[in-house]
DNA sequence: GGAATAGTGTCTATTAGACAGTATAGA
DNA sequence: TCTATACTGTCTAATAGACACTATTCC
């Protein structure tokens, strides 16, 4: 840790000299791309001072108080940033706060996780000049390479991703609409690993209905499936169980 | 808000100036006392410059750079310094950050929720002379006139642990050990709101495996129960179903 | 017609929920 | 013996999972 950077922090708040930690944002931003859960990353700058230079890291960074009014939109801002995708399905996965994780000083960042379709003009670059590319998760959470603790954030994501991919409608958020069941199906499978019962799959999302027809999609097999369009991009559905195969959770 | 206050927040990062939002902690603790479920306040201070002077909020307060290694301490300080409680079952609920929250400035919290058994000597006061209570949370959610934005994050906080009874074990964090079933059956009433039916609730329990005997409780019944303390007190156990009567969610 | 994928029907083991019944204590 | 609570047994409707079957398109 940097003991000036840390010195010119201090203040004056309530009679005393405190010192405030930093405050920033990350998003783990989420894809299905080429039949695989992948990952947005980008490379951290190389400039005196910064702190893991040219690491891959998820993308955020500090909270800018005169441009976000709260903490959600300072996500969505650097999503944007990244993405260009606007309004996206966001969820909050939780802090990471200590004194140690970031070289520079005290840190906690407040980390959502966004699902989002790949092909909606995604990975705008240049920017501000990162490099951000797809990374498939699970080469990245073998690696372990990233920077600061990303590696557990990313790990806690994921983690929480699968866990509630086996109860709710999540995975519809991963495509782009309108898309059909067997797509939905195949956005499923990506994410758990493991093949799910057709007919099962079909009666289960229906039943939910948080689905609506939107015509007949051809195009990528022999029979046009039906496609469908979401009730509701904000909230996912919640299933009264869990998918799991007999006998066993 | 102070500009005062705002001002003195200004520094020097990475050559540019930025002012820093404030990072708190805040903690909903909940229990199960007289048939309801209760969540412990405190009264603001009074002090020149205190924002909401009096109301009650939740315990919490500013990170302490110089105490807390992380924000999971911070929290689990304030938790102790209010209940005398030393390890409890903990868990991120989310964080509230904006512009307007505090009247002092930008600031964002960090916000974790309790279980707490009320039997272990809790509600220390005058730690700080800051007076601490338990209260109905149905009350408190009705009359909304809790500091900053507590209101929403009680209600979060609320809403968060209804949904999670309905499919894990965490009631039995809000029981002092060893506790019987029935008691275990009328912690997940009081917080369900609704009653539960015996059969099959026992066999639930004992077949989800996080429950150990632990010999005869007398008392409070004509006839004794069997007593039973949990496996882990770190994680509750998830269920493949959620609790819910027939025909529907 | 053949291949490939979309979509449906059917059977069965499992089980949650409902509720009646039994067991064990105190008074 | 009566009452209150702890605990168990039984029945049944619902359904998830497994898998075979039909339907519709392209080539």
């Amino acid at each position: 840790m940097t003991q000036k950077t840390s010195a010119s922090r201090r203040h004056v708040r309530q009679g005393s000299e405190f010192s405030l930690p930093y405050t920033t944002v990350d998003v783990v931003i989420f894809t299905v791309l080429d039949n695989a859960l992948q990952v947005l990353l980008v490379q951290r700058p190389v400039g005196a001072g910064e702190p893991y230079p040219g690491c891959w890291a998820l993308p955020g960074g500090f909270v800018d108080v005169a441009a976000d009014a709260t903490l959600e939109d300072c996500a969505r801002r650097k999503l944007l940033e990244k993405t260009g995708v606007k309004s996206p399905y966001l969820e909050q996965l939780g802090s990471w706060g200590s004194a140690t994780r970031d070289p520079r000083g005290w840190s906690a960042t407040h980390v959502s996780f966004a699902l989002i379709s790949a092909q909606n003009g995604v990975l705008i670059r240049g920017a501000n000049a990162a490099e951000v590319a797809w990374f498939e998760v699970d080469a990245v959470t073998q690696n372990r390479g990233l920077a600061f603790d990303h590696d557990d954030i990313l790990e806690a994501a994921v983690e929480r991703l699968r866990s509630k991919v086996e109860y709710t409608s999540l995975p519809a958020f991963l495509l782009p609409e309108p898309f059909t069941l067997p797509q939905l199906q195949r956005a499923y499978e990506i994410v758990l690993g493991r093949p799910v019962d057709k007919s099962g799959f079909r009666t289960r999302m229906l039943a939910a209905g948080f689905l609506k027809e939107a015509g007949y999609v051809a195009g990528e097999s022999n029979r046009p499936a039906l496609g469908y369009r979401l009730v509701d991009r904000h909230a996912p559905v919640v299933f009264p169980r869990t998918f799991s195969p007999r006998g066993g959770n």
